[in-house]
DNA sequence: GCCAACGTTGGC
DNA sequence: GCCAACGTTGGC
Protein backbone atom coordinates (compact mmCIF):
# COMPACT_ATOMS: atom_id res chain seq x y z
CA UNK A 1 0.00 0.00 0.00
CA UNK A 2 1.37 3.30 -1.20
CA UNK A 3 0.72 6.90 -0.80
CA UNK A 4 1.33 9.67 -3.57
CA UNK A 5 -0.10 12.95 -4.46
CA UNK A 6 -1.26 14.20 -7.57
CA UNK A 7 -1.61 17.64 -8.20
CA UNK A 8 -4.51 19.80 -10.66
CA UNK A 9 -5.48 23.16 -11.53
CA UNK A 10 -8.79 23.52 -9.31
CA UNK A 11 -10.25 25.66 -12.67
CA UNK A 12 -9.34 22.72 -14.74
CA UNK A 13 -10.31 19.81 -12.61
CA UNK A 14 -10.85 20.53 -8.64
CA UNK A 15 -12.29 17.88 -5.79
CA UNK A 16 -15.53 19.17 -6.27
CA UNK A 17 -15.78 17.96 -9.90
CA UNK A 18 -14.41 14.60 -8.77
CA UNK A 19 -17.05 14.69 -6.00
CA UNK A 20 -19.91 15.24 -8.42
CA UNK A 21 -18.03 12.48 -10.98
CA UNK A 22 -17.03 9.65 -8.75
CA UNK A 23 -14.26 8.71 -10.68
CA UNK A 24 -11.65 10.08 -12.90
CA UNK A 25 -8.96 9.13 -15.35
CA UNK A 26 -5.97 10.66 -14.33
CA UNK A 27 -5.35 12.26 -18.10
CA UNK A 28 -2.87 14.93 -19.21
CA UNK A 29 0.55 13.56 -17.33
CA UNK A 30 2.94 14.76 -20.08
CA UNK A 31 6.47 14.33 -17.59
CA UNK A 32 8.41 11.00 -18.01
CA UNK A 33 8.84 10.75 -13.98
CA UNK A 34 5.47 11.92 -13.13
CA UNK A 35 4.32 8.83 -15.49
CA UNK A 36 6.81 6.37 -13.86
CA UNK A 37 4.89 6.85 -10.75
CA UNK A 38 1.51 6.60 -12.18
CA UNK A 39 2.40 3.45 -13.90
CA UNK A 40 4.04 1.99 -10.03
CA UNK A 41 0.28 2.98 -8.69
CA UNK A 42 -1.63 0.07 -7.02
CA UNK A 43 -5.18 -0.73 -6.65
CA UNK A 44 -5.98 0.77 -2.98
CA UNK A 45 -3.27 3.39 -3.08
CA UNK A 46 -4.36 6.21 -1.68
CA UNK A 47 -3.58 10.02 -3.67
CA UNK A 48 -3.45 13.67 -2.44
CA UNK A 49 -5.58 15.99 -4.06
CA UNK A 50 -3.24 19.08 -4.73
CA UNK A 51 -5.04 21.97 -6.14
CA UNK A 52 -2.06 24.17 -7.76
CA UNK A 53 -2.56 27.67 -9.50
CA UNK A 54 -5.34 27.78 -6.60
CA UNK A 55 -5.78 30.62 -4.16
CA UNK A 56 -4.33 29.34 -1.50
CA UNK A 57 -2.55 25.92 -3.44
CA UNK A 58 -2.99 23.09 -1.19
CA UNK A 59 -4.09 19.28 -0.13
CA UNK A 60 -7.61 19.82 -0.69
CA UNK A 61 -8.63 15.59 -0.15
CA UNK A 62 -8.01 12.48 -1.14
CA UNK A 63 -8.43 9.78 -3.74
CA UNK A 64 -8.37 5.90 -4.15
CA UNK A 65 -6.80 4.03 -6.89
CA UNK A 66 -9.50 2.29 -8.72
CA UNK A 67 -7.86 1.50 -11.98
CA UNK A 68 -4.13 0.79 -12.37
CA UNK A 69 -2.40 2.85 -15.53
CA UNK A 70 -3.56 2.42 -18.95
CA UNK A 71 -2.66 4.59 -22.42
CA UNK A 72 -4.14 7.65 -21.69
CA UNK A 73 -6.37 8.17 -24.91
CA UNK A 74 -6.12 11.67 -25.01
CA UNK A 75 -2.90 11.37 -26.49
CA UNK A 76 -3.92 9.70 -29.69
CA UNK A 77 -6.80 12.17 -30.27
CA UNK A 78 -5.44 15.15 -33.02
CA UNK A 79 -8.18 17.31 -31.48
CA UNK A 80 -7.33 16.84 -28.03
CA UNK A 81 -5.34 19.57 -26.08
CA UNK A 82 -3.08 16.42 -24.94
CA UNK A 83 -2.83 15.39 -28.55
CA UNK A 84 1.04 13.36 -28.98
CA UNK A 85 2.38 13.02 -32.46
CA UNK A 86 4.84 10.97 -31.28
CA UNK A 87 3.04 8.47 -29.87
CA UNK A 88 1.45 5.63 -31.38
CA UNK A 89 -0.88 2.73 -30.42
CA UNK A 90 1.74 0.33 -30.42
CA UNK A 91 3.89 2.10 -28.44
CA UNK A 92 1.82 4.92 -26.74
CA UNK A 93 3.65 7.24 -24.63
CA UNK A 94 1.51 8.47 -21.95
CA UNK A 95 -0.22 6.41 -19.05
CA UNK A 96 -3.46 7.29 -16.66
CA UNK A 97 -4.80 5.40 -13.52
CA UNK A 98 -8.50 5.90 -12.60
CA UNK A 99 -9.20 7.62 -9.05
CA UNK A 100 -12.37 7.43 -7.20
CA UNK A 101 -13.39 9.84 -4.70
CA UNK A 102 -12.80 9.09 -1.14
CA UNK A 103 -13.30 12.53 0.79
CA UNK A 104 -12.58 16.19 0.86
CA UNK A 105 -11.23 17.55 3.79
CA UNK A 106 -12.42 19.81 6.42
CA UNK A 107 -9.94 22.21 5.97
CA UNK A 108 -7.68 22.48 3.16
CA UNK A 109 -4.30 21.74 3.60
CA UNK A 110 -2.52 25.46 2.16
CA UNK A 111 1.06 25.18 0.87
CA UNK A 112 1.83 27.95 3.57
CA UNK A 113 0.58 25.11 5.85
CA UNK A 114 2.82 22.42 4.63
CA UNK A 115 5.56 24.35 5.15
CA UNK A 116 5.11 24.85 8.94
CA UNK A 117 5.42 21.57 9.15
CA UNK A 118 8.83 20.37 10.28
CA UNK A 119 8.18 16.66 9.68
CA UNK A 120 6.66 17.56 6.27
CA UNK A 121 10.45 19.07 4.97
CA UNK A 122 11.53 16.15 2.59
CA UNK A 123 7.94 16.66 0.80
CA UNK A 124 8.67 16.63 -2.62
CA UNK A 125 6.13 18.93 -3.08
CA UNK A 126 8.16 21.12 -0.85
CA UNK A 127 11.56 21.00 -2.48
CA UNK A 128 13.03 24.26 -4.55
CA UNK A 129 11.36 24.34 -7.31
CA UNK A 130 9.60 20.89 -7.50
CA UNK A 131 7.18 21.15 -10.14
CA UNK A 132 6.63 17.05 -10.42
CA UNK A 133 2.75 16.94 -10.88
CA UNK A 134 2.67 13.25 -9.00
CA UNK A 135 4.67 11.85 -6.43
CA UNK A 136 5.29 9.78 -3.54
CA UNK A 137 4.56 10.39 0.02
CA UNK A 138 6.15 9.10 3.04
CA UNK A 139 3.16 7.34 5.60
CA UNK A 140 3.81 9.35 8.71
CA UNK A 141 3.57 11.90 5.52
CA UNK A 142 0.43 11.23 4.79
CA UNK A 143 -0.87 10.78 7.89
CA UNK A 144 -0.12 14.01 9.26
CA UNK A 145 -1.62 16.01 6.24
CA UNK A 146 -4.62 13.96 6.73
CA UNK A 147 -4.70 15.20 10.30
CA UNK A 148 -4.01 18.97 9.51
CA UNK A 149 -7.27 18.76 6.95
CA UNK A 150 -8.98 16.80 9.69
CA UNK A 151 -8.41 20.27 12.01
CA UNK A 152 -6.50 18.44 14.31
CA UNK A 153 -3.69 21.12 16.24
CA UNK A 154 -0.74 22.10 14.21
C1' DG B 1 26.64 14.55 -26.15
C1' DC B 2 26.53 19.57 -25.57
C1' DC B 3 23.90 23.47 -24.99
C1' DA B 4 21.01 27.43 -26.43
C1' DA B 5 16.40 28.34 -27.29
C1' DC B 6 12.05 27.60 -26.13
C1' DG B 7 7.91 26.00 -23.57
C1' DT B 8 5.66 24.92 -19.20
C1' DT B 9 4.70 24.96 -14.31
C1' DG B 10 3.10 27.16 -10.53
C1' DG B 11 3.76 30.51 -6.60
C1' DC B 12 3.18 35.09 -5.90
C1' DG C 1 1.07 39.10 -15.41
C1' DC C 2 5.74 38.19 -13.79
C1' DC C 3 9.40 35.26 -13.39
C1' DA C 4 12.37 31.44 -11.51
C1' DA C 5 13.08 26.78 -12.13
C1' DC C 6 12.86 23.14 -14.79
C1' DG C 7 12.07 19.89 -18.91
C1' DT C 8 12.32 19.26 -23.85
C1' DT C 9 13.90 20.00 -28.45
C1' DG C 10 16.95 20.19 -32.09
C1' DG C 11 21.21 21.94 -34.44
C1' DC C 12 25.79 20.92 -34.47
Amino acid sequence: MNYWLAKSEPEEFSIDDLKKDKVCHWDGVRNYQARNYLQEMQLGDLVLFYHSNANPPGVAGIMKVVKTAYPDPSQFDKKHKYFDPKSTSEKPRWFCPEFKFERKFKHLVSLSDLRAQKSLGKLPLLQRGSRLSVHPVQKKEFDTIVDLGAGTPA
